[in-house]
DNA sequence: CAGGCCTCAATTTTT
DNA sequence: TTGAGGCCTG
């Protein structure tokens, strides 16, 4: 009756939704029994999933279930989050701001800012971004006189975060061997030091807030009962610890669940499985599982798409049919057919950016926008010789990824001095500029630094201050710098102090002097328009504590300076990539990427075993479901046109590789196809296959690593055991490359691509590779009862068979 | 302390 | 091939 008659009033934000949008959107959040009930939505690639996570909180806002107080939704990317406020705001006429709606880290920081002493920080902790956090490594490793080669401060850096991760502090590991204890140690002196410059992480912030709430009965209950409504974008990609922060905020931690008075809160979590790509970054898909179960919340998948033409969707449809792991969903079309995938089977790498060319150019005759077009690729070094050819045909282009604007190192080192300013212990902020513009402070000084540090237990810059001696009167002087701009900007406003601080850190004047650095100087002045932006559009100071307003009665909250919101927003969003921007310009991009966009053409090139899917995949755990997943999102980019290319040889780390075609085209529906290259598929693969499925032989087992101490005459297809083949292969000089690449590629070898070999020790199989020149010409073979392996065809006892 | 030379490695990325 | 990082020399 209620549903009836919300229906009836709020027809005008349910208007536009299908059947099971609007279902999702009007889940009841409480069930007969008055107890919250939490939902989860299976949301199809481009079935409009930001539309009914919006639409949800309008509703539940509009039908007075919840004030916009209570609500409390969070997504991974900062580009997410603004579009949801953006949305939100053109269907209620709210003010958003003080809403709880962002990224997690972002999230996390205000609870942070807001409860800095209870989480025990200074309220003036400054953030470390990735390459901040490694250089905060390396000093620790080199201030401990850890080898650094036993100890590689980037693996270092990755068991840290993954530790975090999933809610670890270093005494919580359990460490299997001297390795791992000793990076546990490392771990564990690393939060140390952190904890002395008053810095966190990116996962520490995540880490922080959950222990926050966990160990602060008082915050966690306010909360709790605050947040009657959370709401979770893109819930495939949480990873441990955003799924215990979840269920420690929404009152279902178990032992935390607090019945009598916070009871539990109402979780709307969406996602789709089939998305699932970032496990490389600790993702886990399982918490869908788990929220399954200890959720049990109602279940609506959203199956209908509005992006795809028929057989676009049926591509994507029949390829993740292959995986075996999913919780099962089909999209549809009301779309026609629309036209064929198509595929091209270049020679080359060359040939393949040369019929790019081509097809863009017909696609832009035939009136499709250049934004409208993708060219995607599995990993970054693919798009060099495809950016090559839209450069010579005067086709403009855009690179998505790359340094963004508050990564820039003219930035940084602005940031780094602001960072002084606020937080004088930001050891990592001070090593960065001591010395830069130069200023006569070497190594040694700095060292001498450190050393002090250490022996008085204090900061870089407290014992910089104390340091007399040769390059005392340097280290003073640029203490009495950074204070002398602390002083002077003490009541300027936040575009004055950043004004203040490039002219008189002498950033500005040292790269007015270098040749190359206009740009960095323009940047530079750009930054002052980027505090002048941040006050305007983000209000005074209002990332931390804004949403707190008195009388909202959180306990123990602090306001927070506009200097130390801006540092904030320059760690938790490094801003847009340097863009060609505003041009009409072809869109190049990796499909992690692409996830999320959509385009009217896409190209997806490299469609070729080793490349995507990804040799290194193939060893992981899941690693070739979530290469699949990844094709699959890269199809469902797409609207109204699809194009797949591979190459038979491509240019990879300085040599010629012959890859087999990518196993994925196996697996997409033929009625669907339409080759471009007739015959190709029928020579490649003896015809056997009529697409659908894949033809059963010895790789369809996929690639498994093997060890043989009795043969010398093969390589497997790990990196490791390749060495000795790289090294046989730098032998060859670059003329004999070059000579090669003149001539017909597969004429020189005894074998071609596909063809089925036999071997005395390892039986039969196909050869899916050829690599290296003459003497180290070498084979990679997948055998079918052996796996994969590298043979060297002047050693190995490989004959073919029929 | 800057710039040249050598070695080595080489998915995917957001915060 | 390209890029990063280390080391040595002017």
């Amino acid at each position: 009756m209620r549903q009836i008659i919300i229906g009836t009033m709020h027809s005008d934000l349910l208007l536009n939704l299908n059947p099971e949008q609007r279902e999702a959107v009007t889940l009841p959040p409480v069930n007969p029994n008055g107890q919250a009930q939490s939902a989860l939505i299976l949301a199809g690639a481009g079935s409009g999933k930001t539309r009914v996570l919006t639409t949800r909180i309008a509703w539940l806002i509009q039908t007075g279930q919840v004030s916009p107080i209570g609500v409390l939704a969070v997504t991974f990317t900062n580009k997410a989050a603004k579009e949801m406020i953006v949305r939100l705001s053109a269907m209620l006429p709210i003010n958003t701001r003080g809403m709880w709606i962002g990224t997690f880290h972002g999230l996390c920081n205000r609870l942070l800012r807001a409860h800095h002493k209870d989480a025990g920080l200074p309220s003036t902790f400054q953030i470390l971004d990735t390459q901040d956090q490694l250089s905060a490594i390396k000093r620790l490793l080199k201030g401990l006189k850890v080898d650094d080669e036993k100890y590689p401060p980037k693996q270092l850096q990755y068991f840290i975060a993954h530790a975090k991760e999933r809610g670890q502090r270093a005494r919580e590991l359990s460490v299997g061997d001297d390795f791992q204890a000793k990076m546990a140690q490392l771990y564990e002196a690393y939060d140390a030091q952190c904890q002395r410059e008053g810095v966190v992480d990116f996962a520490e912030l995540l880490l922080r807030s959950y222990e926050l709430l966990k160990h602060n009965e008082s915050i966690r209950t306010h909360y709790q009962e605050r947040f009657r409504h959370i709401l979770i974008d893109e819930f495939q990609d949480t990873n441990a610890l955003q799924y215990a922060w979840l269920k420690l905020l929404s009152g279902h931690e178990a032992g935390q669940v607090n019945v009598s008075s916070a009871g539990s809160s109402a979780v709307f979590a969406v996602g789709d499985d089939d998305q699932s790509i970032y496990a490389f970054r600790g993702a886990d898909v399982e918490n869908m599982r788990l929220y399954e179960n200890q959720y049990h919340p109602m279940m609506v998948k959203l199956e209908q798409n509005y992006r795809s033409h028929g057989h676009i969707l049926d591509t994507a449809n029949f390829l993740i049919s292959n995986n075996t792991d999913r919780l099962g969903k089909n999209l549809r079309t009301d779309a026609g057919h629309g036209e064929p995938v198509r595929i091209y089977d270049a020679p080359s790498d060359h040939a393949e950016a040369a019929w790019l060319v081509d097809e863009i150019k017909a696609l832009v005759s035939s009136g499709i926008k250049r934004t409208e077009i993708a060219l995607l690729y599995r990993s970054n070094a693919q798009s060099r010789i495809i950016e090559h050819a839209l450069f010579s045909a005067a086709i403009p282009y855009r690179v998505y990824g790359g340094l963004r604007f508050f990564e820039r190192a003219e930035i940084k080192h602005a940031l780094a001095y602001m960072r002084l300013l606020e937080n004088p212990n930001d050891d990592t902020s001070f090593s960065r500029v001591v010395n830069f513009p130069t200023r006569g402070i070497g190594a040694r000084s700095i060292e001498a630094v450190q050393d002090a540090a250490r022996v008085q237990q204090c900061s870089l810059y407290l014992a910089a201050s104390t340091l007399d001696g040769k390059s005392g009167a340097s280290l003073s002087g640029f203490v009495r710098l950074v204070d002398h701009m602390r002083e002077a900007t003490r009541h300027n406003t936040l575009p004055e102090t950043v004004e203040f601080v490039i002219q008189n850190s002498g950033l500005i004047q040292h790269y007015l002097s270098e040749r190359e650095g206009q740009d960095r100087v323009e940047n530079l002045q750009e930054l002052i328009n980027a505090a002048t932006a941040f006050i305007a559009e983000e209000g005074y100071g209002q990332d931390a504590a804004a949403a707190l307003l008195p009388g909202e009665g959180a306990p123990g909250v602090v306001a927070v300076s506009p200097l130390a919101a801006f540092l904030s927003h320059a760690s938790l969003e490094a801003g847009d990539n340097q863009a060609q921007a505003g041009q009409d310009a072809v869109q190049l991009m990796t499909v992690h990427s692409a996830k999320g966009l959509e385009f009217t053409a896409v190209f997806i090139t490299g469609l070729e075993e080793g490349l995507f899917p990804h040799e290194n995949s193939v060893n992981e755990q899941n690693g070739l479901e979530e290469e699949r997943r990844l094709m699959y999102v890269a199809i469902t980019r797409a609207k109204e046109r699809l194009y797949l290319s591979h190459t038979q040889s491509r240019m990879l780390h300085g040599q010629v590789r012959y890859n087999m075609p990518s196993r994925f085209l196996e697996e997409l529906p033929s009625d669907s196809l339409k080759w471009l290259t007739p015959k190709a598929k029928e020579a490649r693969w003896g015809g056997s296959s009529s697409g659908g499925g894949r033809t059963g032989s010895a790789w369809q087992d996929g690639y498994t690593r093997q060890r043989d101490s009795e043969t010398n005459d093969f390589f497997d297809s790990g990196r490791e055991n390749r060495q000795p083949a790289k090294q046989i292969g730098r032998v060859g000089s670059a003329s004999t490359t070059v000579k090669r690449m003149a001539s017909p590629p597969r004429g020189n070898y005894p074998f071609t691509i596909g063809q089925n070999v036999f071997h005395t020790k390892f039986g039969e199989g196909r050869v899916t590779g050829l690599e290296g020149n003459d003497a180290d010409a070498r084979a990679q073979v997948s055998f079918k009862r052996n796996g994969v392996k590298w043979l060297q065809l002047s050693i190995a006892k490989l004959t073919a068979i029929e």
